[in-house]
DNA sequence: AATGGTTTAAAACTAATGTTTAAAACATGC
DNA sequence: GCATGTTTTAAACATTAGTTTTAAACCATT
């Protein structure tokens, strides 16, 4: 069995690296630990010695990504208070799909994310306090500068769930996609693209919804 | 233990009707076949018995259940062609937030999709055939309705992805809404209110961008 | 170089899970 | 009412996976 160079990075981020890619794969149960430690060229016992068991492994896991991703990217890139909201929200739109569709060292970590959507641990509470509701209040402050103060606060929490649903359609539905269209990667192009749609279609509709607001209107459609 | 009237309904649908669930809750690996014969009160050799191995089961699962979905809401219910496309829109998306939000007999069904698409099986490219690419051209002649007709394919693709991407949020982003605003579950009175928004949401976008085109402008927003 | 704490290694252990077996129970047609 | 095919049952089997154990290897400190 060929041997990494394991004097290079310690034994326990080693075993961080890999597992975060098996568990994304095949999920907590389906990851066996002789899967992860023949990754990471490391003993079965390691993981039971540096994390006390399985379980550990998988917070301590989720933990290090969250750690790498908001290094890369920050919750509060490039967002300057005084910037028009229209900027503002290209902006945030931009850094959630960067972070959803980039394919580097932490492009396992949405998938784990969205594993816990679908089966919340203990871990789902951590990300949701401190990675969600930050981008959520963020967003909040965005589209309530667009829709004008007064506006209740129910509205303003759909847009913004329109708003991200539209971001994060891409993780999930990649899958879809690739059945569906052929593509099941984007380049740093589409994902511009992609973001320029999704602002432009979030403006329109802030927009409009503002606008049916103070003509009286109730409704922007139908019925 | 308990028995409950086994002759009422046979053995092979009592299984089908209990694995959706577990399978739904703690995904393939995780469900267990001894947990699933003590839910449907059958032995352990049934599953073995009727649908050959766990996996046999699984496949079998989502077809049953598939065809008890689409029975309770058809793709195309209520849908008019003479109808105008604000008003169809509006019934795409109810269906479909019907079918995700209804906590009905079939209410594991979208969690079980869910899993398939963050670790597709082959039940996933049937999915994508049998309901989501149809689902998928209705949803196009819609937009294109409201685009116009000369639209280009990737404009129109954009905007439905947009649309579905608004809606399916509500599957996947459940357990963070409820962390997030407390709210975790939908009467029938919020998925209208969810309908009436995304609808109104989607056509101001629609809209817009169809107008910006028009008038010549490029983007709808920033940069 | 000896010592003491830390890390790694191979093997064994235990519990669980999917599957098979073989017999019993049941149902059906003649 | 018996014979035949089907279904159910309990037990056993084989494999796998998480964990533990015990000893060896390693490494810094004196």
């Amino acid at each position: 069995m060929r041997k990494l160079d394991n004097t290079a990075v310690g034994t326990r981020q080693r075993i961080l690296e890999v597992a975060g890619e098996v568990f994304a794969e095949t999920g907590f149960k389906g990851a066996t630990v002789r899967e992860i430690c023949k990754r990471a060229d490391v003993n079965v016992a390691a993981i039971n010695y540096y994390f006390g068991d399985k379980e550990g492994l998988y917070v301590a896991v989720l933990k290090y990504w969250k750690t790498v991703a908001f290094e890369k990217y920050p919750a509060d890139q490039g967002v300057d208070e005084g910037d028009p909201p229209e900027k503002r929200l290209r902006v945030f739109i931009q850094s959630i799909l960067w972070r959803i569709l980039d394919a580097g060292r932490a492009s396992m970590l949405p998938k784990l994310v969205a594993r816990e959507f679908i089966e919340p641990t203990s871990a789902l509470d951590i990300w949701v306090d401190e990675a969600i509701r930050p981008m959520f209040e963020l967003l909040s402050g965005i589209v309530e500068g667009l829709l004008g103060k007064g506006t209740p606060e129910a509205t303003v929490r759909m847009c913004c769930t329109s708003v991200v649903g539209q971001c994060l359609y891409f993780v999930y539905a990649r899958p879809v996609m690739k059945r569906l269209f052929g593509q099941g990667s984007f380049e740093k192009r589409d994902i511009e693209i992609i973001a320029d749609h999704i602002t432009a279609f979030s403006l329109h509709a802030i927009r409009g919804l503002a606008a049916g607001k103070k003509t009286g209107k109730k409704k922007g459609g139908t019925r």
